[in-house]
DNA sequence: CCGTATCCTCAGTGATACTG
DNA sequence: CAGTATCACTGAGGATACGG
């Protein structure tokens, strides 16, 4: 803050409104979607409204419990909506809103970078344990 | 995975090869930078090679500690470099591998997302809360 | 089918003090 | 300057059982 870095101003690949590191709010969309669960909730609804057991199945290894508080989180967040159909036996159903579409892109840009780079950083860990 | 959904092949702006959920390694992802620093001092770094304290000072809150674990962690997944200059007093460097390059995009996509959804997220938060 | 209620554990984090 | 060592705490997450 004080005197940090007099020519930073180019930012990397940075346009001409490019935000500084102080106000990046990435720590935001972390707590958001950072968890173990939510993103691959907003994953799997991307491919189209799930019921409650459905993404269960889907999402492998997340318990019941935690998939209601994720779901739970990102209603609260106005991320997803949850349907409740006067069905016997009960049906719910959960969709993304609109607010996930512009960060659908960015996060398939993840995953992609995932499968790239999975490898490299592989070898960069055994390497780094291997030292020493 | 049963039954689930048998016409999900478009993707939502989804090109040609769109990875199916089930193989989104989002979760490595997160395992990556998904703690509560790591992304901050990558983005930090998107400006430029900084020494230790130089990152103390610009991530606001950060411990002496979490530095360094987050620092380590990054390092050995071959995301940043460290280097040390033999000079007295020490003097360290970190600067982020070619590898970060490709998701500093899809990061800052989501700062922007973050800062656009923000107020709305907080509209959605306070309207859940006052139901009930 | 769609959850809730409890209990419990442990990894991530922070505070503080010390060091090459 | 650039860390490390210790301790203590908190809350995210899992196991299990129960309920509308």
């Amino acid at each position: 803050m004080s005197q940090r870095n007099t020519v930073v101003t180019d930012q990397l690949t940075a346009p001409a409104d490019a935000p500084s590191p102080e106000d990046c709010p990435l720590p935001e969309v972390l707590a958001l979607i950072g968890d173990k669960w939510s993103a691959q909730v907003l994953v799997q609804l991307g491919g189209g409204p799930h019921r409650f057991t459905q993404l269960e199945r889907a999402i492998e290894g997340i318990s019941r419990r935690m998939l209601t508080v994720s779901l739970r989180n990102l209603e609260r967040n106005g991320l997803i909506t949850r349907t409740v159909y006067p069905d016997a036996p009960p049906r719910v159903e959960y969709a993304t809103t609109s607010l996930v579409e512009d960060i659908r892109a960015p996060l398939e840009a993840l995953s992609t970078w995932a499968r790239h780079a999975g490898p490299v950083i592989a070898a960069a860990r055994h390497a780094y344990d291997n030292r020493r």
